[in-house]
DNA sequence: TTTAATGCAAAACCTTTGCACATCA
DNA sequence: TGATGTGCAAAGGTTTTGCATTAAA
């Protein structure tokens, strides 16, 4: 991904394309995993970043706003974002080690239907996260 | 239910049954939707029980070891409990009143199956919520 | 020039913790 | 008695906010 095409993305979604916001861009494209305020600060500052906390939290709710990111919670008293990167998914959060995978997709379609049908409720999202003992920490055991 | 049942339920779950722990476990009975600590303590205190906030989320946290309750988590940065009742279900917010309603059962034992065959990773648990907008909201726009 | 983004400092909010005292087994 | 629960006060951690300054459209 060229600094390019995070120039264009935010423009898409109707983000004014700073400086603060195209670091911050990167540091999620280069996640492998959901991160949080904090630790996205802290990747910032690690890389030499004069940024402040408040900007990147002010920049994660303008991203969730605009709908390039999504909240996401396991649990741990904080909220983490990952890019929304069109495919929706769901994830496996292991218990012991915290890891976290994503699911390749969704397969909730039919449930939503039925839930309008039954309930009257339109879901706009839903959120589906499994937790429990990831594979490597099975065989650890 | 009566305050018997309470205290053979705390018993059931090796909670030690004190006056506070089964009066925080009343107002759960009496709820219609997921709580947190604070609103618990806002219940209790003006039900007239003398009772420190600190308690009540020590107990929230005892409750949830002894899996008496479980955790669930919003999007409001706070963590809300419900009772275990056994049936294991899934939440429909309501984004615009803040509603939440129960479903009535959970279909996704099945997936739970092809996840452990496919990835290795065991889920003890897991969550889905649906965010979107209840009957009575769409009605009203 | 007019609007929006940022830094700084402070505060808000939810939650946890240390310690002394009270209560239960 | 010995272990556990509780109140009080303080602090921890995450996140938000007001305001002056800076940068962008």
């Amino acid at each position: 991904m060229t600094a390019d095409t995070s120039h264009i993305l935010l423009k898409r979604y109707s983000v004014q394309p700073t400086a603060h916001r195209l670091a911050i861009l990167s540091v999620f494209r280069d996640a492998t995993a959901p991160l949080d305020g904090q630790t996205v600060y802290e990747i910032l500052l690690r890389q030499g970043a004069g940024i402040d906390r408040a900007t990147v939290f002010r920049t994660l709710k303008t991203f969730e706003r605009a709908g390039l990111v999504q909240p996401l919670e396991f649990n741990e008293g904080k909220v983490r974002f990952e890019l929304n990167r069109g495919m929706h998914h769901h994830h496996l959060v292991c218990t012991e080690c915290g890891s976290i995978q994503c699911l390749k997709q969704c397969e909730l379609d039919g449930m939503v239907e039925s839930i309008k049908r039954e309930t009257g409720f339109s879901a706009s999202f839903h959120r589906l996260d499994f937790f429990g003992t990831c594979a490597k920490c099975r065989k650890e055991e």
